[in-house]
DNA sequence: GATGAATGAGAATTCATTCAT
DNA sequence: GATGAATGAATTCTCATTCAT
């Protein structure tokens, strides 16, 4: 199935430019239009070239999703400290700016990637998804009045503002500067959030 | 590029056969494997049939999504009344329950329209979302204290609910049932929303 | 995974071009030569129309493996009673006509068939195979002296005689008429099969 | 066209182990699969190396004709004495264990060499042939009663039993081992050609 | 001499669309 | 109005061959 494992200098930068310009070809023209041999062209390279180095299409797609998930990791990685802060205001702060740069790092990808119809594709987004909610959920633990549910709240936090941040993408790509609605955003959270915390000793 | 407006009544049966059976094989087996001939064979009729009253197949899917927006519509429409209540309690529960009876009609087909990279069928549905801001708009523009934008927080209430709703249906289409994820549902639109309400008299 | 079956008089004689194409194009540039475009220009239709009947390549194949066997058996039945003979050397004969017209039917073509490395076309040849060598045994059971065993001799007869006569086309396709082939061949089989009858009564 | 000549030691063994690869890839996953690359990797070597040797794949499938040929040869050429011995009996037996060394050499690549529709290896095979009919009659010639044709006898000798022998294997590969079909092909054999020999002085 | 990444023409297959019946 | 056979451009994928390193 894997095809060759690309092993000199050149190799790696081929599969990169290959990725690069998949992830191009899939934002440009839309996941039905995005023929290989389109994909080969942006790229610079012959359709056979891509097939040395992904067995099908879908593989190919995989990568670049593959690529995506771990670039949205390291953007949420950055962010953990601060919203494990002390302050709860400012922990609030940190969670929607981590939420924030992962949306920011390539929001058209993440929506196309969402939308591939590709099984594996999808699981890989959904995994990491999971793993945000888990991460959540694990600095909330101990912030939480007793029985309010970590997992449940994380989800909430992360699917809604999620929810908006896409949905305002997809109306308008520079929904990322009304400042309003970020204002608002901090108010929606805040308001749900404050009440379920356990108060500061 | 029209083609002939169904004016007896067996045709306007035809064509609604038609829609019926694009909309079903949407459903069962995604836009991807959605042909000019399983629809056909699905409702029943030939190809040439579907051609006599669309002129594509594109114009085949945005009157499906016509339908479904003339549908959701209604859906809301019924639902105005209910989140027009005096008290603002039972305001949200409305303004809830009608969001929930949208995603509700028929959440697989709103989603897959929602992906269709159709700019046709995606601008019918944004323009119901805009109408349904601008519905909630109206209703919040005497409830809230002055200075609050009612369409900056008819937006952030829309977006927000179908989000988090949409992101849980497509994780688990019987998330409508998760009667915990609709408590919080109402803390968290209440917590946003009462702050900026204004007192009643 | 079979295509439409063909309900209309044009649609089977479409069919019956398309087999008869494939036949052509097999035997003018080889199985690795025969593409699906190739074989409809030969047939004169897109090969759209091919698919519309067959539900690929393979498939197309196997049913002119089956058309020829048809033919095959055709011929064989014709002479079925000629080598069923009371006389033995009239029988004789008889059997070396029928062997002799099989593989005048379509030399060619049953020997590019022979080879195709399709499991399914295969089967068809070799069933045709054995029921030639278990018709042959039948006609032998009464015809043998006690404790020859009618099925091998029919295995070698037909093996033995098919061999000659493919081999000989494969060298020369006017093999056909080489008298003096004939004549030894009936020798051979003579020499062979009259040691083995039982004597008349 | 022709590529380098092998000069040194190394390269011959190169050149062998390519021919003995090809062989194996041919027996393993017959002619259609048998690409350059799985021919190189089986060799242990890259595709380059081939094209060193080789000016094209035909060339490559030709030389592996080519040996199997001259392996046939020896075979034939050992078994010579035997089928000239004075006794005709002898002399038979002697034959047929000729004809059956020669198909138990490689009685795979004998078959896929014949169907590889390469008109340059077809035609080694074909020459190879000839000369066996040609050393057939040249043993003959001494031994057959005035009158007879001993190029025609040793064409039907030849020509008969590789087409049962062969036939035989493709159906069954152990057919070797059917002692039954043996002492047929004995009796088969003696039946047509005592009667055609000079009686013994 | 050897390597193997890159090439690109060609093959099988699909499917929106047309039009003669 | 309805039919469905026919069309053919477009798509995915393969593999013999080349050539810079």
């Amino acid at each position: 199935m894997a095809r060759r494992r690309p092993s000199q200098k050149r190799s790696e930068d081929t599969v990169d430019i290959i990725l690069e310009a998949t992830a191009q070809v899939l934002k440009d023209v839309g996941p039905q239009n995005a023929s290989t041999n389109r994909i080969a062209e942006r790229a610079g390279v012959s359709v056979g070239t891509i097939y040395q180095y992904f067995p099908n299409k879908e593989a190919l797609f995989v990568a670049v999703s593959r690529r995506l998930v771990s670039r949205l990791e390291t953007a949420l990685l950055a962010h953990l400290p601060a919203f494990a802060a002390e302050e709860p205001t400012a922990a609030i702060e940190g969670f929607l700016r981590a939420i924030w740069a992962i949306n920011r790092a390539d929001p058209q990808l993440y929506q196309i990637i969402g939308r591939l119809e590709l099984p594996n594709a999808l699981a890989l987004l959904e995994a990491f998804e999971a793993r945000t909610e888990g991460m959540l959920a694990g600095v909330l633990v101990s912030r939480l009045r007793p029985g309010e549910d970590p997992l449940l709240v994380a989800k909430v936090l992360v699917r809604t503002v999620a929810g908006l941040v896409q949905h305002s993408i997809r109306r308008d790509p520079d929904a990322f500067h009304d400042e309003r609605l970020a204002v608002e955003l901090v108010t929606l959270v805040s308001g749900y959030l404050l009440p379920k915390a356990r108060p500061l000793p």
